[in-house]
This record gives C-alpha cells, structure tokens and sequence, in this order.
DNA sequence: ACCTATTGATAACC
DNA sequence: TGGTTATCAATAGGT
C-alpha cells in the first residue's frame, strides 16, 4: 500500500525490516483496537519482533483473555494433568528451544560446509545463494571499516605532520635541506582536519566498488 | 475507510456490528499475518466476537507464543516468590539455552551478512573464511549430487537401450524405418518406470548448467 | 456476497 | 526515529 507494491515475504535487508516492522506494528494495533471497540470483541495481540522485543494488546485483560482462550482450546486438546502446570509449561519451552537451537545448530554446521550430505540440490542451491549474498555483505563491510581505518590514519599523519611543521619553525637553526616542507600548504580547518586530508579521504572513499579487490594505496602527504 | 468515515465507537445495531466484525476480523487477521512473514515476527492474535466465538492466529505455535509471553511479562510484572527448586532448575537451563539460541541465530543472521556493524576486521576475515570455505563445500558437494545423479540417469539410460535391443531383437517383423519408434515406446523397466518418465527426467535435469560454470553435457551411447 | 467511492495504511524517501 | 507523499489496500454503505 504505497509507493510500491511489496511482495509479502521475509525482507532481507535488516534495516528496512526493522523499520517496517515499526510501522506495520503500530498499524496492527491501531486496527485490533479499532476492532475491539467497534465491534465489542475481546482481542488479544502478542508481537515478539525478530530481536525478541514484546509488544502486545489486550483489549481488557491480557491474563483473562489467554485464560478464557486455553479454557477454550483445552476442550478440545487435552486432558493432561498433575506434574504442576507451572513445570510442564517449563519443560515444553524448554524442550521447544533445544529443537530451536539443534536446527539452528545443523544450519550453523550446513552453512560452513558440513553434513551437507542430505539435502537435495535445490536445498544446496539456495545455500549457495544465500552463502554468496552474506560473502558479499562482509566483504562490503570489511572494506568499508578498512577505509574508515585509513581516513583515521590520514588524519593522523596530517596531524603529525602539521606538528611537525610547527617544531621545526620553532628551530629555524635548523636547516630544511632538501626536499622537505612545502610549509603553508595544510591550512587547519576548525576541527583540527586540514583540508587536503578531507580531499584525500573522499577520493579513497569513491574508490570502492569490486568486491574484495580493494587495492588501496596509502599515500600521506608527507612533507 | 470508505463511502463514509466511521466513528471509532461501538456499533449499536448487532447486524451492522456482525458485518463490520467479519470484515475487520479478516483484515486483522491477514494484516498480522504479514506482519510476521515480512518482519520475521512472531505473533500470536486471539478474538473473541461479541457473541463469545474464538478466532485465532499465531505465526508459529501459539501455545508456545503465549508461554513467551507469560515468561517476558513474568520478569518485569512480579515479585514471584519460590515457585520451586524443580521450576528453578528448569527456568536456568532454558535461561542457558535461550541465550545459546540468541548466539546462534546471531551467528547465522551475521553469516547472511546482517548485523555486522559491530565486528572488528579480525573478524569480518575470519568470517569472509570461514563463508568461503563453506561455499567451496556446498559447492563440491552440489557437483557430486549433480554427478551422481547424471550417472543414475545413464545407467538407466543404458538398461533401457539395452531393453530397447532386445525387444527389436524379438520382433524381426518390424521394420524400423527412419527415428520413429511407434507404439511400443512406454516399456516397463525392472522397477515400474516406463522409459518415457526417464526421458523426461533426462531433460529437465541436463538443462541445469549455468549457474556455477559447470557445463556437463549429458550424451547416451545409444545403439 | 459483490461493488466501488472513499478513507486509511504504508513504501520509499529525507 | 519521525515526517512527507504517492500509491496501494481496506472497507462503509449500498445492491
């Protein structure tokens, strides 16, 4: 409903999954409100988001309305007894997570290559696809921190140099033979950042595109 | 939303309340669902209607969903005395695995590249590794099923030239002008599989080749 | 149950 | 996270 249609499927991109899920979510709720109050309905909303975060709604109250809703649903599904309640809601939960951490376990171990040996080609496909898609994402990362790294250096060799610049007008016995110092070039900018070294950090940043071939050269411009 | 706007307030008349309640109810529904497909959510949605019926959603189990929820709320909501050693004991071990299961899925969420802000470049290499050597092996053990299939497929291949001999063998009297093979085409194999259904598999299994630079081609000795 | 004018929700962008 | 806008989706009222 918007700009664009959007498939209704997992959104890959964490980010915009968080954000739609902030959105959705208070949507949701607005309508169950919405529901409740127009219709005269007893509704309840629990929303654990993918984080693990919990939001919910009760129309009156929570407690009520999941025991109204066992009572329910127990007609028809058990007749289970004596152990403390309290127990063998522990012990399904836990036996519920184990599975939840033996399948993610197996996915672990499938995604770094071991007992492959059951699945199906498709299945290995989709692994092959979703291997390269996250190679991809750390790579971009990785070069990402490796440039920011290198601005950080090149600030800091600016610096230095600046110092420099300034010792050696404090000796002015000392002479500057040589290649050295073509002194008033790196003019300080209010933050301390010369203004060459923000030219360089732009150039290297613009240089990122291929995937791991990052070629980086570090040049301070030593004087 | 529509013809008319409507004051969210409850609807006096039962009819128009009934209608209104269908309607809303599925939008609720199907709104939540979407919720936790798109955001990877767990929801868990119960209504009662004015007339005491139950509808419900959850996106994975709702029993399971619920005991989340009594859980989280648990934590801040009570000052919950010693509910037992035993529903201690219990409580530790799913605290442990719960907190084993947040690690793995946030290994296996970084693995498909999300999430990974935090992470030195120490570790986006040894992760950048450890994806690549997963790959190489999903990669090799996609060939051999690829392979091992291929080899299924032309030793069947060959049994059913060899059939196909022998039946020309034993019925001198037709002539077997040109490539057509009329009638007699869908014969039996030792297994119940008419040589038409493997032609077909040979196919549809010859034409994956372009994804990864492997191009067998697949080619039956024939007679 | 179906139809559509209209309101509401929201995806993409900032 | 919160605001804006162009679009898409839900639905109120009528048939």
């Amino acid at each position: 409903m918007a700009r664009e249609r959007r498939e209704i499927r997992r959104i890959e991109s964490a980010a915009a999954r968080q954000v739609t899920f902030s959105k959705r979510r208070r949507g949701l709720f607005k309508k169950a409100e919405e529901l409740a109050v127009l219709c005269d309905a007893d509704v309840a909303l629990v929303v654990f988001s993918s984080t693990g975060k919990l939001s919910q709604f009760a129309s009156s109250n929570m407690n009520e309305i999941i025991d109204k809703y066992t009572t329910h649903s127990k007609n028809l599904g058990k007749t289970d007894k004596q152990p403390s309640i309290d127990l063998n809601l522990e012990h399904s939960k836990c036996s519920s997570l184990n599975e939840q951490l033996a399948e993610a376990s197996l996915q672990l171990r499938q995604m770094r290559g071991e007992e492959l040996e059951g699945l199906s080609v498709e299945e290995l496909q989709q692994m092959e696809k979703n291997l390269e898609a996250g190679l991809q994402r750390v790579l971009c990362t990785k070069d990402q921190q490796f440039m920011q790294e290198i601005s950080e250096l090149q600030r800091k060799g600016i610096q230095l140099a600046e110092e420099n610049m300034r010792l050696r007008d404090q000796m002015p016995q000392v002479p500057t033979a040589g290649l050295a110092v073509p002194d008033t070039e790196n003019v300080l900018t209010e933050d301390g950042q010369s203004s060459e070294s923000v030219m360089t950090a732009l150039n290297s940043g613009s240089s990122q595109d291929n995937d791991d071939g990052s070629d980086i050269s570090l040049k301070l411009g030593l004087p």
